[in-house]
DNA sequence: TTTTAATTGTTATGTTATAACATATCGCGC
DNA sequence: GCGCGATATGTTATAACATAACAATTAAAA
């Protein structure tokens, strides 16, 4: 990671400890090392994943730990979970409670947060043509991005 | 199950059939029931449900056969695997080949597979946006489904 | 009819997730 | 500082989902 992304993931950490003092609740230094992990990574991990790299810093952290932490930090919105591939992906835009939309790559794993208009609409025309209420778990999208796409 | 519903299976199982034959492959007595299992259930099925109930036509299959059958009847477009929930629905379209959009409610776990213009558009959008090229994995809507939002 | 491919059986094990209860730590009123 | 309740974490066990590897059987082609 260069210094650039580096500062990038401390400025979203400042961000994500400011927005849990705004909510009265405690980003704990296991909280934090975890979203960090997160925020360093482009990919989802899942839970095993993380406790794997958790336990560099945390050796004795059991599977219970990851998935109740997962639970807070979904709760406050500062991470998504990505059902479809079992794991947890940081969240850009923690700030406002939004319908998540992610582009997520079947080659390299990553995940992108996007905001699109038209599938925001798409959205309010499904809610109107089947009367049904759309809740905010992530809208999940397959395939491969670009960068993938010009690999050999 | 009353006598219309039991004939929209029927008729279901017998275009299954055919699209079988013309693909060259054999929808086995095995694969027949496991189907009519999911035309039967408008919510999808998990694999250990589907296992349980398969049981009582033959008691000693075990999870890897249904675990095969459901990647067969995938493979075929007969089936959609809701990722979400770990979950097995049957395809409505599965003569032609198409991005599945499915509405799953969280209060009754029904689904419901649509096809609605103004979603396609907005992958269309978010293609060219991202340069991302979307998959035909099933696009996962939730909310609460009409039936559900009026009672109680 | 032989031999090849497809299907199903069997056992073991890996992966993801939660339940239930114990212990520790923090913040607050006194 | 002390006791108390709330929050956070530790610990163990187990449920639920999924695949690997190899054996046996059945169907179809040569």
């Amino acid at each position: 990671m260069n210094a650039e992304q580096s500062q990038d993931v401390q400025f979203r950490l400042t961000k994500a400890e400011k927005l849990c003092q705004s909510y009265r609740v405690k980003l704990t230094p296991l909280r934090k090392t975890l979203l960090q992990l997160l925020y360093e990574n482009k990919a989802p991990l899942t839970a095993y994943e993380l406790l794997r790299l958790l336990r560099k810093f945390y050796p004795k952290i059991e599977a219970m730990s990851v998935y109740r932490i997962l639970s807070f930090l979904e709760k406050y919105h500062l991470i998504h979970r990505v059902l479809s591939c079992h794991a947890y992906a940081a969240c850009n835009i923690p700030e406002h409670q939004h319908h998540p939309q992610l582009l997520l790559c079947e080659k390299c794993n990553h995940s992108e947060e996007i905001e699109t208009e038209s599938l925001k609409q798409a959205m309010d025309d499904i809610s109107t043509k089947y009367a049904f209420f759309a809740s905010k778990k992530p809208i999940e999208i397959f395939g491969i991005c670009q960068a993938c796409a010009i690999k050999p």
